[in-house]
DNA sequence: CCAACATATTGACACCTGTCGATGTCTGAT
DNA sequence: ATCAGACATCGACAGGTGTCAATATGTTGG
């Protein structure tokens, strides 16, 4: 197989990160680039890396946008913005309670980004 | 001044690479987020993708600009832009030999930047 | 129903970026 | 010395991106 080992219920997190194989494996095409780099162009953000980093170290792992405002110093639009970013690329999740949105972390899927940079055989055996 | 002597240093690519600790680990800063957002852009990108695949796969580690350019189908100036752009950013070495120019692949450094996005705690560096 | 509030969307603006043609620079060979 | 070739740099252009003010949407409380 290929990979996903347990995916029940993550599955759109994982199939962005699962765009291609890992750099080192075997020259990515044009097409797999492409997926590649809009995932990381994603994250290739100032804000929106502290946005991430933000939510992973929360101990309830959510954050609402007011929250992230006061932290960023940005414009609430702005850092609207950037979520919907982070959530269309598949790495947040947003939940709405109330009158607040609140965004977490979609399991798994800022590892399995990193494991597609990894030049080390990391996860997954392969032999070729 | 541009006599850049051929230090053998690996550390500039580890440098960039340590500018900051994992997301997961504790709230990046502004000044690191737009370091650690510096390095991603460089890498967000799907021709300069494709190039890091290329070196990262080929047998002697190597590749020289007009391999890339037919394999790319990009102008040579383009090629040799994005190829700038990586080394500038420490992912690979740049060394002339002749009229070829040969890059390679900076032992650890796309690692190390995978390591900053990991949200498990992965190897690297464990100080403090 | 209405007011207050949190958030999302829109529109506009300045800025950055990928691309290529033209040109410059350096090396190896005739 | 001169030439050809590989590569880097420059200048210019189109397209993308981050930012915010203004506005729209939707929810809670009175």
């Amino acid at each position: 197989m290929t990979t996903v080992p347990t995916a029940p219920t993550l599955l759109p997190v994982l199939d962005a990160a699962s765009c291609c194989e890992p750099i080192a494996r075997a020259p990515l095409a044009a097409d797999q680039a492409d997926q590649l780099a809009r995932l990381l162009k994603a994250i290739a953000d100032p804000a929106r890396l502290r946005l991430l980093s933000l939510v992973a170290t929360q101990d309830d792992g959510e954050v609402c946008t007011c929250d992230a405002t006061d932290v960023l110093g940005l414009a609430q639009p702005t850092v609207s913005h950037h979520f919907k970013v982070l959530v269309d690329a598949g790495l947040l999740t947003r939940e709405k309670r109330g009158v607040w949105a609140y965004y977490a972390l979609v399991p798994g899927a800022l590892d399995a980004l990193a494991g597609l940079l990894t030049t080390t055989t990391a996860t997954t055996t392969g032999p070729r």
